[in-house]
DNA sequence: CCTATTTCCTGGTAGC
DNA sequence: TGCTACCAGGAAATAG
């Protein structure tokens, strides 16, 4: 599913085939997913930004309102440069191109709102820092994780940080030793999961991000995300841990398939001025 | 304010 | 082979 990796590989490679061009016409199967998407026609796109798993196409300025559109791939969204069988939304641009969006589960969501009102969108309204950028301050982040939750379900809030879903959080707490259940984390376990967030998603955006076995993500080009096969828990149910040798255990948490290793995301709280990490950052050093 | 549950949506697949 | 049942899950809506 797309998640900051993917929706970032699709920004870099959509924006050069947009920013620039004046949009002549959005057409699409008139489902409610995609919403006010005729008042982007005739405006010409300044820039193409992201905010967690949300792309976000600038309109120039006219007179009277300042205008974006909001795309968010949902479950199987993506890009293509030509039409197939899932395609729900195509965009004509003035030099005659056109991009195709398919999303065979249709759980994209399109939306043209006047800039910076998320009103209708209140995950994007509430979105948390972009934990690539130099916003994703790490005290501020161990001092909420303080009183978090249960710490998987508090991520993929959007809350904290911006554009972890179901994928990146179990890759995240894995390199960081936290069980994906634990609540109130201690500042040591705060810290090391502000790290293996920011790791795990500089990794997974160089490798153009993960490509599931049903083949639903691929990049604009068409081609394969690669960071699936340096998965180390997602879909890897029963095998071995590559830290511990562990077996790789799946849980539902928040209705949410999750995977983890028992042996080195123990559950049990640390005690005070203990060190439990060290089991998992031992195993990632040597 | 918060948490828990349900809904949306359809292709793929397990099981018979 | 062909059918049914179920699963995947981000975010919004709804309920408590």
């Amino acid at each position: 599913m797309p998640e900051l990796p993917e929706v970032e590989t699709t920004r870099r490679q959509l924006a050069p085939l947009l920013v620039g061009r004046t949009i002549v016409r959005i057409e699409h199967d008139g489902r409610h997913r995609y919403r006010d998407t005729h008042l982007a026609e005739g405006r010409r796109v300044t820039r193409l930004d992201r905010r967690g798993k949300y792309l976000i196409a600038q309109f120039e300025d006219d007179p009277h309102e300042s205008l974006e559109l909001i795309v968010h791939l949902g479950m199987t969204g993506g890009f293509r440069s030509a039409t197939g069988r899932h395609t729900r939304v195509t965009v004509h641009l003035d030099d005659g191109s056109a991009l195709y969006f398919q999303d065979s589960r249709r759980f994209g969501k399109w939306a043209v709102v006047r800039t910076g009102e998320y009103g209708s969108m209140p995950t994007l309204q509430n979105i948390g820092p972009e934990p690539l950028s130099e916003d994703f301050d790490e005290e501020a982040f161990v001092t909420q994780a303080l009183n978090a939750p249960v710490v998987k379900t508090w991520l993929l809030s959007q809350g904290p940080v911006a554009g972890l879903g179901n994928i990146y959080v179990d890759e995240a707490l894995w390199r960081a030793g936290i069980h994906p259940a634990r609540t109130r984390l201690a500042p040591e376990e705060a810290r090391r999961l502000y790290t293996a967030i920011r790791e795990v998603l500089t990794e997974a955006v160089e490798a153009g991000g993960s490509t599931l076995a049903d083949h639903t993500y691929a990049q604009p080009n068409g081609e394969s995300g690669w960071f699936q096969f340096r998965h180390n828990v997602y879909a890897r149910k029963g095998k071995a841990c590559a830290r511990c040798g562990g077996t790789i255990e799946k849980i539902v948490l928040g209705q949410r398939g999750t995977h983890f290793c028992p042996e080195c995301q123990p559950h049990a709280q640390p005690e005070p001025g203990s060190d439990a990490g060290a089991r998992a950052r031992k195993g990632r050093t040597t």
